[in-house]
DNA sequence: AAGGTAAACTATTCAGTGTAGTTTAGGCGC
DNA sequence: GCGCCTAAACTACACTGAATAGTTTACCTT
């Protein structure tokens, strides 16, 4: 039903503010039904626990990074326009306020435990896309990278550097503008070491 | 008194640890108290609140910090040696298991509040000792750092992103071996930026 | 006498439930 | 189109039970 569907937005909404300003467990259900102008059973409804709702979150955040990064290797385009597109792959995301918003709450949700956190950061860092995408343009002769998991990560490694970690603790995530400049050093950086142009 | 000291450095230990695990909003002063082997009393006649608690953990972390960085330039002696010290003041610290837990674990609280985030960095990141120092050996004739301000941001970037942002999620820090990699190209690199030999 | 222990106690917050009543949207006869 | 019905979804709100910050009291140890 349409209205359900709308209540729907108005509790994720309003959870993900509520977790993002008071952390998982100082994030209260009667508030999150507050914010989303909802009765509280009416989220109960939804989602049957505070852990389901939170893991709803995260999922969401999981499959719109999955789908960002839907991007393979095409033999008949030249390499650097390619490399510069997963980049920038990355790149929206990380120049985007709201997914930044929601990935400093997550972190702030897993980091104290590294186990749950390694987990999380592999869910959220789509090396095998990149991986496969290094190995694919060396099958075909444009890249010469011996070992493209390593160059994956590199090449992920020089955007996230530049792009994410520095922003984690802050308001604004990079600029357009910015992440530009990120997305044209490391592509050169990646065609420098593995490039055969 | 020596008793009371021992049971204050045991409710301490103990409050890292739960703080740690569970997070300001979800550690609890009873657990921490049976953690220390204390009573509960003797957790608030130390510490009259859960809020002065963390707060003196936080205090003891970046008084560990400051007093790990009192490093000052010294015109007699030659500058990469001096700068590789300056490199493994803060590599030091990113390479004890203890200190990164106690990193992690304030990042987890601050890093949904962006002030407070950018507080707290301010005061873990010590800035001003690498400024100051390269400022020095500017005006010594020893390097040639037109913005020591920038030369400094870029040292200890070099550093963190190597040795501290890609090890936030790890239990592992990095080890000595790999750090002394890592002053090294850090060094270097600054040596061929700003290195006047 | 100084500091510690143990355990009960207060007051509060909060996840989650139960219930009784209300809104909404769509179907159906007309 | 119009009134009427139904069922699903929503609301308001009181309630339970558990956890928890912080206090109090009476007693113990050195």
């Amino acid at each position: 039903m349409a209205l359900s569907e709308e209540k729907q937005k108005q509790i994720v909404d309003a959870a993900i503010a509520e977790f993002q300003e008071k952390g998982y467990a100082g994030a209260s259900m009667d508030r999150i039904s507050c914010r989303a102008n909802v009765s509280k059973r009416t989220v109960y409804n939804h989602f049957e626990s505070k852990d389901v709702l939170f893991s709803a979150i995260i999922q969401r955040l999981a499959d719109r990074l999955n789908a960002a990064l839907e991007i393979a290797y095409d033999p008949d385009r030249p390499i650097r326009p390619q490399l510069e597109r997963l980049a920038w792959a990355e790149g929206d995301l990380l120049t985007d306020p709201d997914f930044m918003k929601l990935a400093r709450m997550v972190m702030g949700e897993t980091i104290r435990d590294p186990e749950l956190a390694a987990d999380m950061n592999s869910r959220m860092t789509k090396t095998a896309v990149f991986e496969e995408f290094m190995a694919r343009a060396n099958a075909d002769g444009k890249l010469h990278a011996p070992d493209p998991q390593l160059a994956a990560e590199q090449f992920l490694g020089l955007i996230k550097s530049q792009g994410f970690y520095p922003r984690i603790f802050t308001d604004a995530p990079v600029s357009r503008e910015e992440m530009a400049g990120i997305v044209d050093r490391s592509v050169e950086m990646i065609m420098k070491s593995y490039g055969r142009e």
